[in-house]
DNA sequence: CAATCAAAGATTGTCGACAATGTTGGGTCT
DNA sequence: AGACCCAACATTGTCGACAATCTTTGATTG
């Protein structure tokens, strides 16, 4: 059930890999620098997804021993970047078309409430750095013509600010830190994909009116509105490339998980 | 800044542990069997929280090596049970009553959409056995005298199944896996804290009604309100009981965290 | 020729020891 | 006497090796 090519691909993929003895002065710990070089290269696809990976194999290829790599690897298990399955192996995580909806179901709930706090206390200063932050993009925008994509990783820069303005730390933590490299991750891919940059925008500067204005009602259904036509943006674009697919079908890699 | 009197406290809480070999038959692995066994005791407070609690100390306790303690702490930092701190150690998450009140908004975020979801989606079966469930309940509710605490297990188990109902895999890792516990925990220690069974009860009734009606904005709009109710419940409470808290102040233990 | 069983290989699980770093207590100097 | 520095301690970080379990491959048999 297993494609014998597992090992081969993921040695290639990380082929160009640096071992990281290059700096032996170090603030954060191995585990830690592991951590963060495996993350990148699997949020911008360096390792495929639903790539198999091994703990001796791993160690080997960053000069570590298995111990440091098992805490990272715990890690990103965490941040939901690897699935393990006990005595099968960790794989890297591979979206359905279906979870990747699911995900955009969760960030409009919990974005939605992170608005609705900014809404309610997100500093004046904050918000006037927000407003900047758009004007950056108008000028990016303009610059990439109308009909290109526009701002990838501002986009995501935009809403993480907007969950860091709600001062509530747990949303900050769930999105901040355990779904942002998830979404991001996907965001990579489809840099082309957002697909309706200047509706987008215009979305992005309501919300921010709304949040200057403290209408905090408005505010929550402005961004779940956003974030639900991103999803459904998404997801016609998804179906109509792929055709028929099934639900068992992964996206954006060739291979089954499990 | 660490009270000197941690480790003794810590020793004296477990002292009823048994040690875990008693079962040498194990399908589950050792760092599994150690996961459960704090991530209890932690729930149930055994551990009291803010505890301060050091790997070698613990090993000992459990009796098995650091190797797979280190594994079940790290799973406990995922499930936000612990807090580590590197180089300094690792306490039992102790939330301040900000942090408390801002978990109740993520939840109210989040089992908000599941519940638009359960109204969308959930197998009319499922209903029926919601239903049940909450007959249940009114013959608890009926025995133990109005004024009385009532479930609070049985309480969870409501807002769990909703959550299932969903159909939302990240929803229900993120409510089900990672939060609950941390929720279960303070639900543990405010057993009495409900304060308003049957309103809480007859809110219950109202969120299966419109799920069965499939009305979701009903649904969602119901269990938000349903939750924040009951988190203004709790800050009520609080507040009056521990008088004028400053903002550091940790509920339910008498030591600060670092 | 297919199916089953066994042995070999690989991977994860577990352990004890060593190294590095941060903390704490005592001693000395101003 | 107070503050600073140094040494001893404790805890976390890291490593290599061994054990257990699962997967796979090959041979054997019906």
């Amino acid at each position: 059930m297993i494609n014998d090519s597992d090992l081969d691909e993921q040695l290639s993929a990380l082929d160009s890999t640096a071992e990281l003895q290059s700096e032996p002065v170090d603030g954060r710990t191995l585990a830690d620098r592991v951590f963060e070089e495996i993350q990148d290269a699997i949020v911008t696809g360096s390792i495929a997804p639903g790539t198999k990976i091994t703990e001796p194999g791993l160690a080997k290829q960053y000069g570590i021993s298995r111990g440091p790599l098992r805490e990272a690897m715990r890690r990103l298990e965490g941040r939901h970047l690897v699935t393990r399955i006990p005595h099968i192996g960790a794989r890297v995580v591979s979206l359905s078309l279906e979870e990747l909806l699911e995900l955009y179901e969760v960030r409009e709930a919990m974005e939605g409430m992170a608005c609705r706090l900014a809404a309610r206390q997100m500093p004046q200063v904050e918000i006037d750095s927000l407003k900047a932050l758009l004007q950056k993009h108008e000028q990016q925008a303009e610059l990439q013509e109308n009909i290109a994509y526009y701002q990838k990783e501002g986009d995501l820069d935009f809403h993480y600010r907007i969950v860091l303005g709600s001062g509530n730390k747990k949303l900050m933590e769930l999105l901040c830190g355990e779904l942002y490299y998830l979404v991001r991750m996907y965001r990579y891919r489809f840099s082309a994909t957002s697909g309706r940059p200047q509706r987008a925008f215009t979305e992005h500067h309501r919300i921010v009116d709304a949040i200057e204005q403290r209408d905090e009602e408005l505010a929550e259904m402005l961004m779940r509105r956003h974030i639900r036509a991103s999803r459904d943006n998404v997801e016609q674009r998804l179906r109509e490339a792929a055709g028929q697919t099934t639900p068992e079908n992964r996206i954006l890699n060739k291979r089954k998980q499990t």
